[in-house]
DNA sequence: AGCACGCCGACT
DNA sequence: GTCGGCGTGCTC
């Protein structure tokens, strides 16, 4: 019941112009409903249609200068948005120049009547607290545990080998550190949010906890769950009581009781970063949560994103090193193949101990993800070839078209190789997909097993076979693989992205962190410093030299970018705007598709609410502005400003 | 987005 | 005179 008349209410709408709160009357019927955190159907333009919206706060009076409107109905007695989650989202959104209301959208899963009932009448018993907590084993002692007690911003480096739990299962040794600092937060009454990339991290960080934590006590939110039980695991964690919330990118935005830690696992996976506008990154998402709230952080990864590296730098983020764990046995070896592996192509050294090594129990092949992706290479020495304007990747936009630079268009007429001098441009096609069917014959008397994008598996058994992965998509084998071939190295990092060599470093490392202590991982025609950064495990090291890379050349993270999209005439007076800033600069614009152009403004951090700011004003400016300035009407293309900030896929 | 308001051409 | 055309602007 509220006596407060005036209800101040985010409408659901992904228009620019209408991200700002309405205030409504609250008829006397809806008195006794029409709580903060409700979810409520409003009148929008006189008399007109219905929006659905949140009730953001409750107030005495209105600023408003004008006759309010009455709430319509209250849509669900459940107060679903709580408000913490409702600062993180207005703060997430202004970070990206977006919507609350895209955030709350991702924030919070749809409406299911009869779940919200079933829920509502439930005996709610949330189980015990874990009674001692156990002990975060790995770093130095009780430095984690204190870490989570002062709120502190911490990035783990996660103990690379598979470890068994009490109920014989296999996880990764991450899974229980994670686990234990959740445990440890909950025994003090706190709560944990942990944002993991996939299922299968997932269902290993359950078992995990299923070891400390009462099963009540967690509540997993997931995209394959059905949408009521999705419901009904989200009404869950708004209640009041302490748990540990898992789930993917989205679990940062959970509600939860008395939040004590926030996690994101391996933030460097691609899979952390939100394709739904506003296109707000987990990590970012975090660190904002973190900084509201008293709430500790922890990001948990075997190798160290860029993006943390430099948080590390700044001091905010603090490096806490694994003392006593696995560190995997990496070979470096020459792409000369072994005649003996045919099509398959393995090293004799790799190809004899992978022999050795499947007559004992798994072994496990990563191969390079099938794709396409046309891209530019130096002739002579085969590197990628990178804009001499701005360091961008080059590429041929059309198919018969001619190359240019992805990020400021400049044609690449006069381009020469930053490596070997070379002048001349040839194609790369990337990733033809390697057989499983070659392996078989390079091992012939060995099973084979597939694990890939499609149909990836969760774990293998301990028994001797061939097991060929697509990175990223690599099972859990009990007790470890008893030899890891790391096969496409080479080709992985022909991808056209910034990020290939963090990318590959990172997917290296997990792969080598699934084998058994002092099994060898082999590491096939890489060498250099990405090589030596997986054979001495110095990954944080090896962050800290592509970040300092990232500045000399201008790129994400040292800056920050955003791209916007418009007509020629809008993004010419917006980016005028916009690159009056102080420390902004602007690549391009460069023609996208009919009548559309897309510039990339870069900016410091410091400058990056200013410029989100006026670039959000940019899209409420286009969106409401008179449409069309010159008579004659242009059927189709709505005059609107796109900006997504911070896009990993940028350059 | 939708929808109302407003200022210029063919109409009972 | 005025019905309604779509360009323009607003949404508590």
């Amino acid at each position: 019941m509220t006596d407060l008349p005036v209800a101040r209410v985010l409408v659901d709408s992904p228009l620019p112009q209408l991200d700002q709160l309405f205030d409504y009357r609250i008829p006397e019927r809806l008195a006794h409903a029409a709580l903060r955190g409700v979810r409520v159907r409003v009148p929008l333009r006189s008399g007109g249609r219905i929006a659905q919206g949140w009730i953001v706060e409750l107030a005495e009076r209105s600023e408003y200068r004008g006759e309010l409107s009455e709430v319509d109905d209250v849509v669900s007695e459940v107060p679903a948005l709580m408000p913490e989650v409702w600062r993180l989202a207005r703060a997430a959104a202004d970070r990206a120049a977006g919507n609350a209301s895209d955030i709350l959208r991702i924030a919070i899963p749809p409406r299911y009547v009869r779940a919200e009932k079933a829920w509502r009448s439930a005996e709610s018993d949330p189980g015990p607290l874990p009674e001692t907590p156990a002990p975060i084993d790995g770093y130095a002692p009780g430095r984690v545990q204190q870490g989570i007690a002062a709120g502190e911003r911490m990035s783990l480096a996660a103990d690379a080998r598979p470890v068994r739990l009490d109920s014989g299962a296999w996880v990764g040794g991450w899974a229980r550190t994670v686990a234990q600092a959740a445990a440890h937060a909950l025994a003090h009454d706190r709560s944990t949010v942990v944002a993991v990339p996939d299922y299968r991290d997932q269902e290993q960080l359950e078992s995990a906890l299923a070891e400390s934590v009462d099963p009540r006590r967690v509540v997993r939110t997931d995209a394959r769950q059905t949408g009521p039980a999705r419901y009904r695991a989200f009404l869950d964690a708004t209640a009041d009581a302490a748990r540990v919330v898992i789930g993917n990118r989205s679990t940062v935005y959970a509600p939860a009781a008395r939040l004590g830690l926030i996690v994101v696992v391996d933030d460097g996976d691609g899979l952390h970063s939100e394709p739904l506008a506003p296109g707000v990154h987990s990590r970012d998402a975090a660190l904002i949560r973190q900084e509201q709230s008293e709430a500790a952080l922890l990001f948990v990864a075997h190798s160290r994103s860029v993006e943390v590296q430099r948080l590390v730098e700044l001091g905010w983020v603090h490096d806490v090193p694994l003392r006593r764990g696995g560190r995997p046995r990496v070979v470096l070896t020459e792409q000369q193949a072994a005649p003996e592996s045919g099509g398959a192509r393995i090293p004799s050294a790799a190809w004899r101990e992978a022999q050795a090594a499947v007559a004992e129990g798994p072994v496990l092949v990563q191969v390079a993800r099938p794709g396409h992706t046309p891209m530019l290479v130096c002739d002579r020495c085969r590197e990628p070839a990178r804009c001499s304007t701005c360091s961008g990747a080059l590429v041929v936009p059309r198919a018969g078209g001619a190359a240019a630079c992805v990020l400021c268009g400049t044609a690449a007429t006069a381009w020469r190789c930053g490596v070997c001098d070379g002048t001349k441009l040839r194609a790369a096609v990337v990733g033809a997909t390697r057989t499983a069917e070659e392996l078989g014959r390079a091992f012939p008397r060995s099973r084979v097993v597939v694990s890939d994008g499609d149909r990836p598996l969760l774990r293998v058994r301990a028994e001797p076979q061939l097991v060929v992965a697509t990175r990223g998509a690599e099972p859990i084998a009990d007790g470890g693989y008893r030899a890891v071939l790391l096969l496409d190295g080479e080709r992985m990092l022909l991808r056209e992205s910034l990020r290939v060599a963090e990318d590959c470093l990172r997917w290296w490392s997990n792969a080598a962190a699934l084998a058994a202590p002092g099994s060898p991982v082999f590491l096939v025609g890489v060498g250099g410093a990405l090589g030596t950064a997986l054979a001495t495990w110095r990954q944080a090291a090896w962050a800290a030299e592509e970040l300092e890379t990232r500045r000399t050349l201008r790129f994400p993270p040292a800056v920050r970018m955003a791209s916007v999209v418009s007509a020629h005439d809008r993004l010419a007076a917006a980016l005028e705007r916009t690159g009056a800033i102080d420390g902004v600069d602007v690549l391009g614009p460069t023609p996208i598709e009919e009548g559309l152009e897309r510039a990339i403004v870069r900016f410091g951090y410091g400058a990056g609410a200013e410029v989100a700011q006026r670039l959000k004003g940019e899209a409420i400016r286009a969106a409401t502005e008179r449409r069309r300035p010159v008579a004659g009407r242009r059927p189709g293309r709505p005059p609107v400003v796109r900006v997504r900030m911070d896009d990993p896929d940028l350059p």
